[in-house]
DNA sequence: TCTGGGGTCCTAGGACCC
DNA sequence: TCTGGGGTCCTAGGACCC
């Protein structure tokens, strides 16, 4: 089996853009975000700043640090015009997120050189038209491929052939596989595991043990060379949710209502306007202590109302805090919506759901939600989002991240 | 001013069916 | 009276990734 597999992953994206975007922030440590790092340029990365860490501490990390607004519209066109770039060689590119993609050249060797030839003129193409630079690892497996990748960073490329696997994994660190974070290496290193050598010669049995059945045949899968190779290059998202921080408030309905109405309202839009509809609704609440809870229900029939999902919501929440009474500080809401359907051409069918005659399909006030619904969203689809809503406006957050940068992270429907 | 927001997958237990 | 196993679905929690 030969090395066709390419794992390219643009390098501290959003903050290349931004240094590429404005000259005289090249070369300094810069940071994209405010509150929150929502990504930081090398320079910055050398002084321990990491995406998704506070904004003060990153400071107090290094107090040069530049933060900047971001430019979430560059990121969107420049991420697209990196992976059209890879597209040009192979139709099997599978794009992982915004500025990372895999790809399987293993049909067009013949029309462009050696895969590792292939991965050299993508990134001297994403370098010359998009002045961005590019990590790219080539295996004979995405596991590999992405590991190469890593190993690659910054602006580099790594080629693993399959002859010296072994070799090129012994000395890695564990945390560069996929699926092993801060956790999982923690286990490790306490039964003296380091190094992916280490990992490699550990009986499976001892780590299906200490991590579960997965794990084992993780390993064993990596060792005995069936780690998948199949390029996906049309995954369907199989949930959508969206959350809102909301600082510290007290867990009454004033608080509750309007948040999950907020986030009701933005999940029920991306899931009618690709109609696939869903059946399993999950609530997270978290506390004050940062504790978080779930809880869940799965329907006989999905739904994309805004206002039966906002419902159902409330019932779950509220389920929630009745089983936590001592809990009076909640932090933050999340709905989340899974068991989407997969092709929903139809007009939907409204829920059996728990209780209550607007959810059921044949009354009035059933249809009317569905009415409203559709009106609200061409009205936003000809004026803008914010041209009408549920009257979201009094919302309790305050300095959550800008909803530019959630909607790059969403995933197509 | 103590910690963002979008996702995927795994696990374990229980219900239920055959 | 006592008993098996497999499969599927649901729920709650958690690890992890970008």
């Amino acid at each position: 089996m030969k090395a066709t597999i390419l794992h390219a992953d643009l390098d501290a994206f959003y903050a290349s853009v931004e240094q590429l975007l404005d000259p005289s922030l090249r070369g300094k440590p810069i940071a994209v975000g405010g509150g929150v790092v929502l990504a930081a340029s090398y320079e910055a990365k050398a002084f321990g700043v990491r995406g998704g860490m506070p904004g003060r501490q990153a400071r107090e990390l290094c107090p040069q640090l530049t933060f900047v607004g971001g430019h979430f519209k560059d990121y969107q066109r420049l991420g697209d015009a990196a992976i059209k770039v890879i597209g040009d060689f192979t139709p099997l590119v599978e794009r992982i997120s915004i500025d990372e993609a895999f790809a399987d050249v293993a049909g067009c060797t013949h029309l462009f050189g050696s895969p590792a030839e292939i991965a050299a003129t993508i990134r001297q193409r994403v370098r010359a038209e998009l002045s961005l630079p590019i990590s790219v690892g080539v295996a004979r497996t995405k596991h590999l491929a992405k590991i190469a990748s890593q190993v690659a960073k910054p602006d580099g490329l790594v080629v693993v052939d399959p002859d010296t696997e072994l070799e090129f994994l012994h000395h890695l660190p564990v945390e560069l596989m996929w699926g092993v974070g801060p956790v999982t290496m923690a286990r490790l290193a306490e039964i003296g595991v380091q190094t992916i050598g280490q990992l490699a010669t550990t009986p499976g049995w001892s780590l299906e043990q200490l991590l579960g059945p997965a794990a084992g045949e993780k390993r064993a899968a990596l060792a005995w060379n069936r780690d998948p190779r199949e390029i996906k290059s049309h995954r369907r998202a199989r949930s959508a949710g969206a959350q809102s921080a909301i600082g510290r408030r007290p867990a009454v309905e004033r608080v509750i209502r309007p948040t999950l109405l907020h986030l009701a309202d933005r999940i029920a839009t991306r899931l009618r306007a690709k109609s696939r509809p869903g059946r399993t609704v999950t609530v997270r609440v978290r506390f004050a202590n940062l504790r978080s809870v779930t809880r869940s229900v799965t329907l006989d029939a999905p739904i994309f109302a805004t206002l039966i999902l906002t419902e159902l919501a409330e019932e779950l929440v509220r389920a929630i805090l009745v089983n936590y009474p001592d809990e009076k500080i909640i932090s933050l809401l999340a709905i989340s919506v899974s068991h989407l359907e997969e092709n929903c051409d139809l007009e939907l069918e409204l829920p059996l759901g728990l209780e209550g005659d607007a959810r059921r399909p044949g009354t009035k006030r059933g249809l009317a939600r569905q009415a409203a619904d559709g009106a609200i969203d061409k009205i936003r689809d000809r004026f803008g989002w914010n041209s009408i809503g549920y009257g979201s406006a009094a919302l309790p957050n305050s300095h959550s991240v800008p909803d530019e940068f959630r909607r790059l992270a969403e995933k197509d429907l």
